[in-house]
DNA sequence: GTGAAAGCGCTAACAA
DNA sequence: TTGTTAGCGCTTTCAC
């Protein structure tokens, strides 16, 4: 693998000017020949390799930003990495950054506000050249420090009327309407909704695409069957008990994600009930768990590849491309019904 | 909350010249009074702290880093961050490391030697003051370069022969011992160890500290029921099929994780065992999940906020009191079992 | 195609 | 207590 290297304590780590001095050339053509610049010849090139190679040097990235500009660091804040939605939309986004030589600063905020302000500030003084904030509510003034320092942002379904902000626009309704008709075609009639914390626009806005799909399918709305909860295990388990408090309970539940549908999973275990037997459930996200609940959980996939891509390419073009006019400012990225065993039809009527 | 702040676009972004300019101090003023220097009298300061108000301005890192020779930066690599322990750890390390001023760039090496080679790199050179490593296997080599660069390292049950390189010592057995005696006690001797990747130094340790506390403890040992898994959910099904396999079955399974274990108990509901009743299982780690598996998994405790805390505590003593000769280059962190719903006494013999 | 030199934004040594 | 100044390690003109 990697030889081995050492080094005597004494010499202090290489810089560029060792590097120069051992391949007997000038700085600027070490620098050149680092930085791919078209010029350098093959044959300062290879010497230059070679003394790199030897001396073991590597580039010093904050000397580099300061004179360039340029960090290649791009931020992303989530809501909560412990949702393992997030671990893999991180995952990805890494991936992708790392292959184009970005890197990635990582936060989460856990919808503090204060939280969020000092990791926009940290951001800000590592000048990150963009940022994905891709679940969000309302901090719309804490983001002004980053239009203030002209950083790149991209969110999910938020627009901000700034030329460095792009959006991504997801597309729940195609997801939901295939749920809501798959159930529908099902025989339910009798469908509940356990949407996420209010305070985040996506939540918001998967309730709304719920309601409207419910409105266009012709299926009757029951407001008490609409309930908040907080996008984790737990409060599906708490949205579970609330729905069972009502004087009528559903035949099927669509969760506004997949760790809300694992807490009912679970509770209606527990209530002795059978998914889907007793009641089908619906998840969103598709998280890799999502595959492996007992019964094996019907959801409708977000993709975090695509999420991913689409944020990355979003700072990217604004990073590289600013100055391009027709430089794209609004990403669609679209969800889909992934049928597995948590929904059947209703049980017949008592 | 924040106040909005605005800029007309023609001006730049100020730098501290611009501060020192409007608090008519000189920039070595501004310097000292961000750093807190004792020596700024309060009317100079307040000054300064209004113009940096005023201005809306964030000192630039890169420049800091550049002539201090400080980053304030702290690297982890985890194996795998899809799996539900590290994010978990993760949150620990960087609320820990925020609130101490350092900042951290995480990575996943995904125990690809290639991948964990790059990363390495790019955290050399964005000149990390040291890096955290959880979780690795064959990579002695590749640590060789942090080692080059004088960064301080600290690994989980690895030493190495370098004064800047710390280790956390991970007392498995006290909590492997109290599984398997609380097994014992219910009456099982028929014990199986679903090991991780033995690619991983934290895997064997594992399995090793198993091996010994049945040793102790006096219980038969059949090392056809000690099976390599992967520490993922599907590994621990592959695990159980294995296991199924053989002549004979376990009235017991402990696993090296807790994902491992999940996996178990979902393929033991699928063959129709019941767990407890036809089979115990134990786990490692206690993910958060832990507690909502049907049943609720029995685990042994790793503490993440204290493995965060012995790692920031580490790496913090590394870079800020190098000189100091007593420094600790060992930490211990303990692990415990947690008593939930998987295990009980063997079914009666056949 | 190559080198010399200016300077990115800041800290720290030294002077006053 | 405050200001002046030299550089941190590099990229990028601008000459040659």
């Amino acid at each position: 693998m990697a030889r081995r290297v050492t080094r005597k304590p004494e010499e202090k780590t290489p810089d560029i000017r060792a590097v120069a001095a051992l391949a007997k050339v000038s700085i600027a053509t070490v620098s050149r020949t680092i930085n791919g610049a078209p010029v350098v010849s093959d044959r300062l090139s290879k010497r230059v390799w070679q003394a790199i190679e030897q001396l073991n040097y590597f580039p010093n990235s904050h000397a580099r930003s300061l004179v360039s500009g340029r960090s290649r660091l791009f931020g992303i804040i989530v809501e909560n990495i412990t949702n393992p939605f997030f671990p893999e939309l991180i995952q990805c986004f890494e991936e992708i950054a790392v292959a184009h030589g970005y890197e990635i600063l990582v936060s989460s905020s856990n919808s503090d506000p204060a939280v969020l302000t000092t990791c926009i500030r940290r951001m800000i003084e590592r000048k990150v050249e963009g940022v994905a904030m891709l679940t969000f509510g309302e901090e719309e003034p804490i983001l002004d420090q980053l239009v203030f320092h002209d950083i790149p942002l991209v969110l999910a379904e938020f627009q901000l009327d700034n030329p460095k902000t792009s959006t991504i626009l997801l597309d729940y309704k195609t997801g939901i309407r295939a749920a809501v008709e798959h159930l529908a075609k099902l025989g339910h009639s009798k469908i509940a909704f356990l949407a996420g914390p209010h305070k985040i626009h996506s939540a918001i806005t998967r309730q709304n695409d719920f309601h409207a799909v419910m409105e266009e399918t012709g299926l009757p709305i029951q407001k008490r069957w609409i309930i908040e909860c907080d996008h984790t295990l737990k409060g599906g388990v708490a949205g579970f008990a609330r729905l069972q408090a009502l004087p009528e309970f559903p035949t099927a539940i669509v969760c506004s994600n997949d760790m809300t549908a694992i807490g009912v999973l679970r509770a209606a275990y527990l209530q002795g009930m059978q998914v889907p037997r007793d009641l089908s459930v619906i998840g969103l996200d598709d998280i890799d768990f999502a595959e492996f609940t007992l019964p094996p959980l019907t959801t409708i996939r977000l993709s975090r590849a695509d999420l991913a891509h689409a944020a990355f390419e979003a700072l990217r073009q604004q990073a590289e491309e600013s100055t391009n006019p027709k430089l794209q400012r609004e990403f669609l990225v679209s969800t889909s019904l992934i049928q597995r065993g948590s929904t059947a039809p209703p049980p017949a009527e008592a």
